[in-house]
DNA sequence: ATATTTACTGCAACTAAGTTGCGTTAAACG
DNA sequence: CGTTTAACGCAACTTAGTTGCAGTAAATAT
């Protein structure tokens, strides 16, 4: 059912993400947190950020929870289904803006489509 | 360093399979097997199949390890990377024969592709 | 066929991500 | 300022997967 009260907790993650434009895991806010808020609490605050269509959530290798910013999507719907991009030297995760063909198959209906890229990114490419 | 001795434990889940064409999860395994084996014996196994180039393994929705059939992989290259299939209404997941085209990325390099794709399956769409 | 070696197994205890229940705290609003 | 109740912190739990170790059983040698 999403936020409902600005509390300082609320403001301290939104913060994280407007800092941030790269996805964020929830172990690594946990870590990063744990003087300012409970775990429990960030759990619960990244699963309402995510009902409200401000934050969308994937998982990364080891199959651990990543969150990243939205764009253009509400709490109706989520329309940014796009693949992420894990670097296996830096760790870093990104939301990659290309879109990829999931071509049609035969007697069967694709609703979502989760694709994890992993490689080496732009900065550990150099 | 994959199997050396073939146990009646290995045969066992060798077995497995043999009969099903479709992945199967590791949970699944460890629950259908109990009786058999024990779960630290379940993944140890996997695990060496895996490296056999017998198994692959992927990540289901949650995060949960799934395996399936390699067709063609040996221990020094797994070359099987296909997008799979997991059924929303019944949960079966399949391997998928379709190429699905990874555009290249500017500046980055794409090693490894995870695509799950989830929707409806044949015997549940009709 | 029997003995020896050591890979493999079972058990119990552990690790770590994520969840739940509940009593307390602090936003929001009259 | 007082009341309401959403949100918080804590501790305890759940569960997939891992680890260490002593005992078992494949494979190989005798």
């Amino acid at each position: 059912m999403g936020i409902l009260r600005k509390t300082k907790s609320v403001k301290i993650l939104l913060d994280e993400f407007e800092e941030q434009s790269t996805a964020i895991s929830a172990i690594t806010l946990i870590e990063r947190l744990h003087l300012k808020m409970n775990k429990t609490t960030i759990y619960r605050i990244l699963d309402k950020l995510e009902d409200d269509g401000f934050l969308h959530s994937f998982l990364g290798k080891n199959g651990h929870k990543w969150y990243a910013k939205c764009s253009g999507c509400s709490s109706e719907e989520h329309h940014d289904i796009h693949p992420h991009f894990q670097c296996l030297d830096c760790g870093k995760v990104d939301c990659l803006p290309t879109d990829i063909l999931i071509p049609d198959i035969p007697n069967r209906k694709v609703h979502v489509s989760q694709i994890l890229l992993q490689g080496t990114c732009e900065a550990c490419f150099n």
